[in-house]
DNA sequence: CGCAAACGGAGGGACATCCTCCATATGGAG
DNA sequence: CTCCATATGGAGGATGTCCCTCCGTTTGCG
């Protein structure tokens, strides 16, 4: 045993290996992206112009691949909490970590799923951890803006992250037809949400015309438990 | 040809198939109501004690035991809006509407499915046309919401169907773990809702607590398109 | 009693998904 | 330039789900 037990610089991989690496993790971040967690390596690997096999080389299996490509996207996620406390009004910081999470997750399906509770199976560790870092800093968002008294006193901090999933929900349904109505729900959320309502935030979109909401319908599949 | 052409009463069922037939509709309703309409024909079979087969027997495939079940069942939603016309205040029929439909998909998933676009193959004949009739209803109760000054006017129709399916996300989120807490979201859409936001509805339910949100999420798995 | 009607449920057929296997190709050390 | 450890692609095995069919057996009822 001469090899260094060092696993971050085991051996360099062969540059072709490197290459295929990034390709791997470049398509796997946008499928996951567009299509969410429960795309197919197959997918992924027809994205990357890539071999199913060479996936599985180079990740031992589905989960993995996931835990390599969030962890740092969840960080982005602990961020913007951090920057909504940065914020001196409290309000405005709550409203900002809610809208611009919302945002992401408007952009990417899979950190979606991650962060609310899709299961691969097991729990996919680096997401357990992610909350963990996350939920202490809503909480702080939450209390000051009630101390401060913007936000309805008997909202709860629980209520965010179901906030996080109802209007992602919206998200879903219309992505096909129109990427930007959930942010007319996502109004009506905010508006429901002060607790001193003076101002009605204008509607930041358009509705949805009636053909439109039809393709949203019809394109529109519940899940499966 | 003696034998009448009157569907209806093409000739009595055995006493036998009478008995089964009846036992499948309810089993489905059941079992459609918790599961959604994804819920598998051998799942109704078996809730209804009664093998596959006889269930084929007497339709002629899933989408047609739907359709017979379900007409009704939209009749109802209807029924709601014309409900919410009939009462004087405006805003007190459109909220009523909102909140007793809700209701209505809380208990059973598969109408929430059918009425917000869940699509079986094709689309479910009925589902097409119960949405149809209940479209200019829901006009109604917006206009003369907004007419009367209490709805947000930059509240469009489009709106509503999105609503219901966003704060049905949050039902399914949550049914396993605290089926009420679904109220607390649509408390905010409301009052995100109104124009004049004098009063802010009360909270209609405790928060979820950590363990509670954790359960939701462990729970939960995302639609796979 | 006898037969048309009804029954049950195994299993065919169609998919979808994860992952393995191995014949072939290739980077790069010597 | 040679040679082989490393890497590759993608067919296909294993598994699972679900719709629906088929047919040997049972049963209501004239």
């Amino acid at each position: 045993m001469e090899t260094t037990a060092d696993p971050s610089a085991a051996r360099p991989l062969r540059r072709d290996a490197e290459r295929n690496r990034r390709r791997i993790l470049d398509a796997a971040a946008e499928v996951f992206a567009d299509h969410g967690l429960g795309a197919s390596l197959d997918e992924i690997a027809q994205h990357a112009e890539v071999g199913v096999g060479t996936v599985y080389r180079r990740f031992p299996n589905k989960e993995a691949l996931i835990d390599a490509l969030f962890d740092d996207q969840l960080d982005e996620i602990v961020s913007i909490a951090e920057a909504g406390l940065a914020i001196e009004d409290p309000w405005d910081g709550l409203e900002h970590f809610l809208r611009t999470a919302l945002e992401r997750q408007a952009q990417n399906r899979g950190l979606k799923e991650l962060l609310l509770g899709a299961r691969m199976g097991q729990q996919s560790g680096c997401a357990i951890a992610g909350r963990e870092r996350i939920e202490p800093l809503v909480r702080a968002l939450v209390e000051r803006a009630q101390a401060d008294g913007s936000l309805r006193p008997d909202a709860d901090t629980t209520d965010m992250p179901m906030i996080q999933m109802m209007v992602g929900a919206s998200v879903d349904y219309t992505r096909e037809v129109d990427p930007a109505v959930w942010r007319r729900m996502f109004t009506l959320v905010i508006d429901g949400l002060r607790a001193n309502p003076g101002a009605r935030t204008p509607m930041p979109s358009a509705p949805l015309d009636a053909d439109g909401l039809t393709a949203a319908m019809t394109g529109w599949r519940p899940r499966r438990d």
